[in-house]
DNA sequence: AGCACGCCGACT
DNA sequence: GTCGGCGTGCTC
């Protein structure tokens, strides 16, 4: 007998091996091998199992071991992997080894069962609606998939619901997955469950899991055994016997997408397979759900339901109010926003400021009437850029055009523009300024860093009143919810929209509606957003508190001007030495899928310019139709043209 | 990805 | 003379 086995490198294709007659008995799809491959031992997964072997002219190999005694992953392993190699590309044998452990001494352990779990189900805490939801979706058919999601403002009883529906679940004995976006949102979480189900059901599972309890939690899963798995995105690809219930916290959130690391996935997609292929209920809970999730209950695919009935004591109506971004006394707080936090401040309540500035930390705009040097070709801010060979220059990082550093005003032909240093320091500075007295702390990816090993503090000191004014980036928003902030303050609400990325206003809005539900939940509860051009974001629907009118409209923009999801986007990486043998070879690739695509724009540099390897990518705009084609086009020529190395990235989500 | 093989430069 | 740099090529 023969078998053909992968390994975990990024060729993409499997090897032909002889089994030796004593192990022919336990060969088997599935399960992991021991193999020499190349000069060396490696573990290897067996994918199928072959009577005869047809290679010619090379010498076979004999398996040497076999390191499982059954599959580690159950019969949904390879349409899984499948899923993911079609969707997101990627080496086969790489996505395989991302789903089954890679070191062969990993091995499936025995698990206790727990006693069986016996369901609270305390409702009598509920709000009417939240009952009415609940009893409609504690009573859908059992193995049956269905899709759901469940919106609504904060505090209107969303997870607690989906608390009680996981205690069914696993009342039942089936297992329940429920996904947190990030480290901050599972520290959160894991307490509250385990105080729902009682320590011994829980399982924490994340990138700082220890290795002894991954395999504990790994091996309790592919066993069966019932349980709550709170976890990140990778929780997904756990080796869920009888998956009941998968609960998608914060839905809309970007970390969902897995871009670092391969194999690249989303997480929506694959809650909805997985989902589907255990005839399993998936909810996915949101405030401000995603325009993807919103196409999808538009399409009748998934379900919606929607909370908006507030727990007592958090249903207050919050003052809104949009004004200008600078004031008589200060370039960055207006007069109506330093006289509210003046009033918190005189009243003993936190006051929260976001700093909306991502990744136009570079732009360049007019010293004389602010406006952003623009690109002529689609209008998007430019960004000071600067290489050796060319000096200072302006790049449109939508479409990569190339402008002098010259630029006139197109507002008032000013000549004087400056480069603008978005820093969250310089507000602090500023705020000091205005506010001697006040304790400021500074929240931002840097703090957020050094703080990341024993939790964040800056919301505990707002909490404890340590801090009178927070002062962050749009991290700072999630993480400072739930406090006694009653002051909640948007400084540059136009910078962020004409970023490349096509999905900023969505975020944008997001985060305004987060924080205007949060400003909710506080009796005297205020949202200031500072804007320059109130034209351009919908804020009227911040103003009546209509999030799903506001994605409706923001819907109706991505239509019209083709983006996800009414398109896919594909986007490809190249590098090369040198930007003239560069742009032959992005050239050279937009020859090759022309007329496979709708669009293919680009070449737009990328990368830092310090780096060796210069970078460049191209952007694919491509239909339904288009899109497998060529993903699986793209993926070839990544693992087979060696000499020109290049990164695909299907349906991306960080746009620089 | 690993790992070996191989072909040039600067050291004890 | 050899140690070691990393380009190239292969893995049943």
């Amino acid at each position: 007998m023969f078998c053909k086995v992968v390994f975990d490198v990024p060729l993409d294709r499997d090897f032909d091996y002889h089994i030796p007659p004593e192990l022919e008995a336990q060969v088997q799809p599935g399960v992991r091998v021991t193999a020499p491959f190349g000069p060396r031992l490696t573990a290897g997964l067996v994918v199928q199992v072959t009577p005869s072997c047809a290679l010619q002219n090379i010498q076979i190999k004999d398996i040497v071991c076999v390191v499982d005694p059954r599959p580690v992953f159950g019969s949904d392993l390879f349409p899984l992997a499948q899923f993911i190699k079609k969707t997101w590309g990627g080496a086969i044998g790489q996505i395989l080894f991302s789903l089954v452990p890679p070191q062969p001494y990993f091995k499936l352990q025995e698990s206790p069962v727990p006693a069986p779990f016996t369901a609270k189900k305390d409702v009598s805490s509920f709000s009417s609606q939240q009952k009415a939801v609940f009893n409609e979706l504690a009573s859908a058919p059992a193995y049956e998939f269905y899709p759901v999601l469940l919106s609504g403002p904060a505090a209107t009883g969303k997870t607690q619901l989906c608390l009680t529906l996981a205690e069914l679940a696993l009342q039942n004995c089936g297992q329940v997955l429920i996904t947190v976006p990030d480290i901050v949102a599972a520290k959160d979480f894991i307490a509250r469950a385990q105080q729902q189900f009682g320590a011994e059901y829980v399982f924490c599972w994340h990138s700082k899991t220890p290795l002894a309890q991954k395999k504990k939690y790994f091996s309790a899963v592919a066993n069966g055994v019932p349980c709550v798995v709170i976890a990140m995105r990778s929780g997904i690809l756990l080796p869920f016997k009888n998956l009941r219930l998968a609960v998608v916290l914060k839905e809309e959130d970007e970390n969902y997408k897995q871009e670092e690391n391969k194999p690249y996935y989303h997480l929506r997609d694959l809650a909805l397979l997985r989902g589907q292929m255990h005839a399993a209920m998936v909810v996915f809970v949101s405030q401000t759900p995603s325009l993807e999730m919103f196409k999808l209950v538009q399409d009748g695919r998934v379900a919606h339901f929607q909370l908006t009935q507030k727990r007592p004591g958090a249903d207050y109506t919050p003052q809104v109010k949009i004004t200008a971004k600078r004031g008589e006394h200060s370039k960055y707080i207006s007069d109506f926003l330093a006289d509210q936090i003046r009033q918190n401040l005189t009243r003993k309540e936190p006051v929260l400021l976001i700093l909306n500035r991502r990744g136009y930390s570079n732009a360049y705009y007019c010293l004389n009437c602010g406006e952003y040097a623009r690109c002529k070709k689609c209008g998007a801010i430019l960004s000071r850029e600067n290489t050796p060979e060319t000096g200072d220059f302006l790049l449109c990082k939508k479409c990569g055009a190339h402008e002098p550093l010259e630029q006139k005003c197109p507002k008032c032909s000013n000549l004087i523009f400056k480069s603008r240093g978005g820093g969250t320091q310089k507000i602090v500075t500023e705020v000091q300024k205005l506010f001697p007295q006040a304790r400021i702390l500074r929240l931002d990816s840097d703090t957020l860093k050094t703080k990341s090993g024993q939790g964040h503090e800056a919301p505990h000191a707002i909490y404890s009143g340590q801090a009178d004014i927070l002062i962050g980036t749009r991290l700072a928003a999630s993480a400072a919810t739930g406090g006694k902030i009653t002051l909640f303050g948007v400084l540059d609400a136009d910078l962020e929209l004409d970023s490349p990325d096509f999905r900023a206003s969505e975020k944008f809005g997001q985060l305004l509606f987060q924080l205007r539900y949060s400003a909710a939940c506080v009796p005297g509860g205020r949202l200031i957003v500072q804007a320059s051009g109130q034209d351009i974001y919908p804020f009227e629907y911040l103003v009546n508190n209509n999030w799903e009118e506001a994605s409706r409209q923001e819907l109706a923009l991505r239509e019209a001007f083709q983006y996800p999801p009414y398109v896919r986007l594909i986007r490809v990486t190249l590098k090369n030495k040198e930007y003239t043998e560069l742009d032959k070879q992005t050239a050279r690739l937009k020859a090759l899928f022309k007329g496979c695509a709708l669009e293919i724009s680009g070449p737009v540099p990328c990368g830092k310019k310090t780096d060796k390897l210069k970078k460049e990518y191209l952007l694919f705009k491509l239909d339904n139709e288009q899109y497998f084609p060529a993903v699986a086009a793209l993926d070839r020529l990544c693992t087979q043209d060696k000499k020109h190395p290049l990164k695909l990235s299907a349906d991306p989500y960080d746009f620089y």
